[in-house]
DNA sequence: TATGAATGAGTATTCATTCAT
DNA sequence: GATGAATGAATACTCATTCAT
């Protein structure tokens, strides 16, 4: 990273309070909007807990590596009993999924609405997307890339008609790069970089020292608009 | 895609005898160099059409939704067959692995070897990769990405020292860049983009009008070498 | 059998109500504390029918020969629901040599208990034995001997450890017997006696007539305590 | 074993040449007459090899445990060359135990005609059986035992009938013992010595030191002619 | 005789799901 | 809402046996 000096000196200089990053007063009452409008379950709630654990499993072992089981045991509860709140377990996947989306969608609005400038807007949703991912806001977030094929075509009807919006924050956002700034669709750019930072959850190591995830942000920013085109 | 005009330019002249991709006939022999010598099982024998039929449906349904007993309607034998050319259903995943690894590092060596501007040997890696992916040339290569925890620490081993002279290719070539490419670091590069194109898996039709592979490709160069520094 | 009738007035002389054999209401009671203990499964618990519809397959059949279809079947439930109770098919085998050990350990305590003369008690412990191996009083005790070598090695520790205090009466009873009763090393006696004892399994008949169980104990006592050294 | 001294005293005053043990030359004669009629096959012989393997793996893991597979590794061949040689995984059982049988009962005879005391005739039929329970002179011996169940009725009665004059040998002998030696029914006294006997096999070491094969035959013989009747 | 690929019935075990208590 | 016993279909894997070469 022989270059790596004046790109940091470039993030200190813009995103002063956090590039992207929610002040956790802020994180906690967004959730809390979100608990009382219904659109996501209250993790202290018995649902909220299940979903909560389930997300954490299909995570690190898989869906079709989790066993209802394993889930049971981590709300502490026993296996039948998981079936009085989700008919199934692929509800239980679907439920994440949309619980998930929701969740990432309504940081993104919210950490864009701090940010004036289209770089540091983007900036903001490649950090909330890595947050997700790394699951230091989002947990489960990774799921909806790795366990998409473990669910009903009507399922993934479900979740992709309230991803849409996501995405759409996302196309807004890449369209606003000035021109030359290498891959120029922002639908094709969105794709790209949405396989670049899905990949991350294998390799980077958000506790790890050396690359932060700050820095990790702005190189992943860099591939759709590089330092050139400020 | 405001731009693509001016980038499908660069590429027919830079790239007159197909970028990156073999002709069919240096695509034979090096198949038929690798069977010879114990590489790669014979396609058309029992194990290689084994591996060959695992290999399709692993990438199609994923690894723990594949039963042995598809595999062995997909070769036309019975399922307990199986387990006379290959221990396990997890070493059959793995002697997959390590194919898909020995020929596509056969095929990118081949394939830089017919460039020598610098770009054009990155643009070729890039092309590569993604025909592999697509199934074009090897196929199987999503698994490597998408069942990796399936298996367990003792074949990842195996299959990581096969696979890493894969890619110092790439990071050698990634090393070959200008300074002022975005990011700079060749490792951080090859890892954004293997995310990058191992998720165009999930979206991109290589059959599809419109987008072409080579475009594609094109547009994966971009996020690490942009046209601005040619 | 030319020598029987002195035997048999020996025995009737001594050992007036059933030498070494236990009262019924004693029996019960006996099976009753080893369950409230939790040393043994209740016999009419899920548990202990399972164990002992085992216990009488793996006499039979021999554990390798028994499917666990068949002793679901005999228990009257489906294969799968015996692993609700019981990790392993291997480890019904170690609960029911466990179990057996126990019961079998608790009827002869009881049984010596009630015998004051040395020759007597031996007497007892013989017929305890008798009794077990052929299914009067502990279902599964030849299991002990036959299938041996079906536990691993951590099982068999397990077992071993529980047994070892069984073993221990008979030395100490053995030790009781005066100078010339031939094999004079209890020990040696031991293994000597345990290898005819378990042998009678698959030849002597309890129910036929002629050699009864209490004419056998007698003569099975002869080998390590001759008439001549009363 | 307090009194071991005087035993050993014994042993050695009467039988001078190896009590029950055949010379080395004897024993080979005995093989090369058995194998020219056809009673038991050439141990060097594809068939004899094959015998001698199975014998091998069946008395240390069982005959249910032993594969067909394992038989052939053995050997040296593959397992679909087994039955080239033999009809049935069980018809080789069989003819382990028939061999085995005839073996014994040859070995038996020899050796009870170099002596002529009742004494040590019988002293020289329990070192046979010693020998050829823990594999010194007839392989496979304990099998006769432990795997007498997987045989099917037929070849069970094939076995019995092959067995019955080894069996009439030593009521023989049983039968010249004086009165008052313990048990006195010959039939009874040769189940109980079989049982002790055959169960040495899971206990005695032949190869250790401090209670050798001699002293083992002299205790177990006390069982059925104490010392004070000579 | 030996090979090696294939068979097919069989094995233990798993696991999402149900339901009476 | 929770329990725990049971279901039943599915799973990976085994293995004696066959047979064309």
């Amino acid at each position: 990273m022989n270059n790596s000096k004046q790109q940091q000196k470039g993030r200190v200089v813009r995103g002063m309070v956090g590039v992207g990053q929610l002040k956790s007063a802020d994180e906690a009452r967004l959730v809390r909007e979100l608990v009382s409008s219904g659109s996501i379950s209250d993790p202290s709630s018995p649902r909220g807990r299940l979903i909560g654990a389930a997300a954490r499993l299909f995570q690190d072992k898989g869906f079709a590596l989790t066993t209802v089981r394993d889930i049971a045991a981590e709300v502490g509860i026993l296996s039948g009993s998981i079936f009085h709140h989700v008919k199934n377990k692929e509800e239980l996947l679907c439920a994440i999924m949309l619980e998930v989306t929701r969740l990432a969608k309504a940081r993104m609005t919210a950490a864009i609405e701090q940010q004036t400038h289209p770089r540091d807007r983007l900036l903001a949703c490649i950090t909330c997307e890595l947050e997700a991912i790394h699951g230091l806001a989002v947990p489960g977030f990774p799921i909806l890339v790795t366990e998409w094929r473990c669910l009903s075509a009507e399922n993934q009807a479900k979740v992709l008609a309230e991803r849409e919006q996501y995405e759409s924050i996302w196309l807004q956002e890449l369209g606003q790069r000035p021109p030359d700034c290498g891959v120029a669709d922002p639908q094709l750019a969105r794709r790209l970089l949405l396989g670049a930072l899905s990949h991350t959850h294998s390799w980077f190591k958000p506790r790890g020292r050396g690359l932060t995830m700050k820095m990790l942000a702005e190189q992943a920013l860099l591939t759709v608009w590089p330092n050139s085109h400020h």
